[in-house]
DNA sequence: TTCTAGTTTGGACACGTGTCCAGTCACGTG
DNA sequence: CACGTGACTGGACACGTGTCCAAACTAGAA
């Protein structure tokens, strides 16, 4: 247990403290609505949700931990969908990075405070960091599936993921939107499997 | 003219002022190698230099605008050395990797603080942000050449491009050294290269 | 109902960030 | 040398972040 109660419900909240963290979390999504990522203070989310400042501390680590936990159910609530059967590789990536743009930009300032949030040092944000990595790791290979030669499999996945990182960050760094990140993506793809399908 | 005297040197600083400039940066470096990018502060950094805050922030919009000054300083310092004639595209991208990551990790501090303070919204960081990441299309364009099919070179630039800047944000996240990017990044190289040489 | 223990609270605190300002300093010009 | 102007200063300020604590509140068990 790290000096804050994680919010993750397998840590066992009883039914008291689950409640004050949905409270927490509602209101912070709703807080970021409202004033956007920079603006937002842990204190205004606290008001919003009806308990004090140190209640929030007590769940919260940081306003990075907020954010970075935030964006984890916002990825968990949008699980990849299933693909056809017959697509191939390529076909599957590009729905793959199409589909998680349109899952960022339907946040843009969660997704923008996150990919800030998720480089804090701090060991709530560290647990998640993991998690989300895990988690965009796992979407890409099961895009990728047995298509690709083994040999070079592992480094063709790398490209893809990596690729989808570098655009998060410029998408987070205003260079264009995260929709427009999926069409960039999207022909990515299509240059890196073009050797490797 | 921003609400900061910009620290770029077209911008006309009179001798009095560059001194100034020039003390508070390699302030910033010194303070940044003694106590790490998380502990700094404006404060301790104008103390080194023996300057007020007050006159660090006429120069420095923020502690971001100073990491990414630094950040931009520390790129034109080490510029992509000229590859030996006879060379071709994947080496040419495998050697500038390489470069990119050893220079990366020369100064992981400043790196990871870069990564982050480029993701801050104030005009200074902006224009910044915009020359760093000119400079970047810049050294891939270059070590990519003309030895890809002009219809797929756009999108092989962006994949590597893409790509160093995902593995700097992982790199960054603490999921491996700077170091080790450069290994990662080749073997992407190699990968995408594979069906665009 | 009472008791106990855990949860939450309001308020204060230390610290950092960036801003502001009247006064001082430094330098160039006449 | 005196003057004017821009650069710099020390100190105070407002605000946000995260911490701490004695007291109050809440819920469950006996």
């Amino acid at each position: 247990m790290s000096s804050h109660v994680s919010v993750a419900p397998r840590q066992g909240l009883n039914a008291r403290q689950t409640e004050t963290v949905e409270r927490l979390l509602t209101a912070g999504v709703e807080e970021l609505a409202a004033v956007g990522h920079e603006a937002l203070t842990i204190r205004t989310v606290a008001a919003r949700a009806g308990v004090s400042t140190a209640t929030a501390y007590t769940y919260l680590a940081s306003k990075n931990h907020l954010y970075a936990e935030l964006f984890w159910r916002h990825l968990r609530t949008h699980p990849m969908p299933a693909t056809p059967a017959g697509v191939d590789a390529t076909q599957r990536l590009t729905e793959l990075v199409r589909f998680m743009a349109r899952l960022l930009s339907d946040s843009p300032e969660l997704a923008a405070a996150a990919t800030r949030s998720l480089l804090a040092t701090d060991p709530d944000v560290d647990r998640l960091r993991a998690q989300i990595g895990a988690e965009f790791v796992a979407r890409f290979r099961t895009a990728l599936g047995d298509d690709t030669p083994a040999d070079t499999r592992p480094a063709v996945l790398e490209a893809l993921q990596l690729a989808f990182s570098g655009a998060m960050l410029q998408a987070g760094m205003g260079f264009y939107s995260y929709l427009e990140m999926g069409e960039r993506l999207a022909d990515v793809v299509a240059a890196v499997m073009k050797g490797n399908a």
